[in-house]
DNA sequence: TTCTTTGCAAAAACTTTGCAGCCGA
DNA sequence: TCGGCTGCAAAGTTTTTGCAAAGAA
């Protein structure tokens, strides 16, 4: 795992490659963003990002994660509950979501893994993101069950 | 592709073998689904079952595509434009989503596809349902722009 | 300096829900 | 018959937008 201050440098580089300026909510939101694991919505950052920066905004937070979803800074997972839940990793991975406890967890590519994006769209058209769900029960819950 | 009464006749089967009342409503909704190449938004739904079952209701639309959902009957494609798209064909397959014009294609999957959801889910729990969204710009909008 | 961004508040958009009468099984 | 379904209307939630002041380049 990259350490947190190359992460934010790159970040930072890349905001100013894509003409998107600097701001300390715009930091905050994606420092918070990269550091939950949960896939948060944005009501959920806000309340995170609102602890060490008391004064911003919800709509600020809105603004923010669909500026730098726009610019693939940032992507989304999906929607879950109505929320649209959001990732700091934007290289191609897979996630599980839970129907029944609404988490939503990561899962990396395995070494053998063959699906490319570019190829399965040949001839529809370029590919900007991808996004891949796999819904059901996770463990945690199938474990509570049958308990 | 399956003619129309067979595939009506199979989504009845479902209905009943999953407990879901079938209803006139419920059928039309899920017969113009199928016909619907485009993944309508519940609105669009709403429009085009109007035209032959004037007295339904959007709620209506709302709440069945939300059962038919639950029920593994219809799968949702995601959200474009705040709106949660539908799909008829449940089987595994990909969409592509244009960012531009918002339109949204499937892609079946190819011979050589071994892409498999549950192999990619080992350990991680019991997968219900895929969804895997290719997000860019499609071939019209490219040749809009370049033209 | 100039144009963008933020915070506040109000609004918009989509979706859900309560209720009474109706209908499928 | 009985429990679920529908239409109507109103409400609820999430997300977006207008505006003036503050801030980044």
């Amino acid at each position: 795992m990259m350490d947190e201050k190359k992460r934010m440098d790159e970040f930072m580089t890349q905001c100013r490659e894509r003409h998107v300026r600097v701001t300390p909510q715009r930091v905050e939101i994606f420092r918070q963003l990269s550091r939950c694991a949960e896939h948060p919505a944005a009501e959920t950052l806000y309340e995170r990002v609102r602890e060490t920066m008391p004064a911003i905004s919800l709509d600020t937070v809105y603004r923010t994660l669909s500026l730098l979803e726009a610019k693939h800074l940032v992507c989304t997972v999906g929607t879950v509950d109505g929320r649209t839940r959001y990732d700091a990793t934007t290289a191609l991975h897979y996630h599980f979501i839970c129907d029944r406890c609404r988490s939503v967890s990561d899962i990396f590519r395995g070494e053998d893994d063959t699906f490319d994006p570019s190829i399965v769209a040949a001839g529809m058209g370029d590919v900007d993101a991808v996004n891949i769900q796999l819904r059901g029960t996770c463990r945690n819950c199938l474990d509570r069950a049958s308990a």
